[in-house]
DNA sequence: AATATTAATATGTAGTTACTTAATAATGTC
DNA sequence: GACATTATTAAGTAACTACATATTAATATT
């Protein structure tokens, strides 16, 4: 056998997730030190570290200094979401996508989102409203707001041709984001750009993004009915 | 200066990210090599490696050997989410937990179920539905398949004392789980035990689970009207 | 010119050493 | 016994070395 040695941390890291899994440690259990684990998996610590450093990251087992690692006995569950950009995710369903401005005004930023920013003073921001489309159907009806304080740029886009989301994703990176999900029953705009029924149950996706403290944009994306989010594996 | 000179790899990685925020390296460009980087910086290789390890997993650059690093154009927004077991969500709102068990049988898995477990064949199956509530209000109304092939132990529990989620969750590691999010109209059961009216729309988290290609449970989780999701910073 | 071979290159990984840091345990002092 | 001090411990970090691996570029071969 030419089996390679080689140990990838990852298989270390394997090793370990399979004995928590089989109990081998099990929920509350102190692991041995990562020196031990090294000598007896015949690897460095460093590499137990490595690896004891994906799974304290997954949420499966704890570290302190001195303390040692534990296994965690209330496991969440943990899930990684990846929101592209609503073009790109509508053709990589390999669905035609289209993109409708449906309004676009300055405003004040209302009390809702003010909050959402967390600030404390009205700003003038634009707000406008798009329709996304996936094989001519509503894919994705967005509400957002833009802080052209942060974002002085915006106002020279002829968001007739491009989409806010498009622009604000090429050109303004941000430092903070805050991601939500819940449900809304469609009424009024959403139901009407949608083309659903008034009392259908939509999903929500709201995102607002900072760079530094200064607000960025705010964003509330409704999905159309049966729209799904599922996880990365 | 006694500053220390110390870098954290977490420091290295904070410089790269405000450097492709601040678009000295722009998106699509190509970074320096983690070498040149290293000795711009004053640090080894190993430390801008585990910097760009990170960055790389946060989906901000794209490594490829002999390649190089680039930063990426469509930077998707990464989202992580902490599910944890009902009861402690409710008790770290502050909140009184309890639990009622609506129904138990035993069934042969649905299609639906199959379809979700991904299996070709009907199982024998426990159903049980149950409520979680937060200070006597209903908060989550819970449906739920358990495969007894992989956790015959289920049939021992009492489950008007224990909710399967919390038995699960200590006594059945998985090694596989499927997470998706999506909105349901309320109606019938979900619109009673959550006391609400039918009509409203309600955010569903379905999570699936399996021990290695073995189904271990499948729950949809209807969440009382206003409840959000919200990912960790 | 098209194709196969080889060299060069940047990241990936692991080991070793050395030191830092936080938390616990042991000890001493009042 | 209560409290403060000190030692010990196990993880955290980083530098340096060495080699692996994937990919591109250069070169040789037909």
């Amino acid at each position: 056998m030419s089996a390679p040695t080689r140990r990838a941390w990852t298989d270390i890291r394997e090793e370990i997730r399979a004995r928590i899994l089989n109990r081998t440690y099990a929920p509350g259990d102190k692991l041995p030190r990562d020196e031990d684990i090294a000598a007896e998996l015949g690897c460095a610590r460093t590499t137990v570290h490595r690896a004891m450093q994906d799974l304290s990251q997954m949420g499966l087992v704890e570290r302190k200094r001195k303390g040692g690692t534990h296994v965690r006995t209330d496991p969440v569950t943990r899930a990684t979401f990846d929101i592209p950009i609503t073009r790109r995710e509508i053709e990589q369903r390999g669905s035609k996508y289209d993109y409708q401005l449906v309004s676009q005004t300055m405003e004040d930023s209302p009390m809702s989102v003010m909050a959402r920013f967390g600030i404390q003073q009205p700003a003038r921001m634009l707000h406008a409203k798009a329709l996304h489309l996936a094989d001519n159907r509503p894919f994705i009806f967005e509400d957002r707001w833009i802080d052209t304080r942060s974002t002085p740029g915006i106002l020279g886009i002829d968001l007739t041709r491009e989409s806010a989301n498009e622009w604000l994703v090429r050109n303004k990176p941000y430092s903070r984001v805050d991601v939500r999900f819940y449900a809304m029953t469609a009424e009024g705009e959403s139901a009407e750009h949608l083309a659903t029924k008034p009392g259908d149950a939509l999903l929500v996706i709201e995102r607002t993004t900072w760079i530094g403290n200064d607000p960025i944009t705010t964003v509330q994306a409704v999905a159309a009915p049966g729209y799904q989010l599922s996880a990365e594996t």
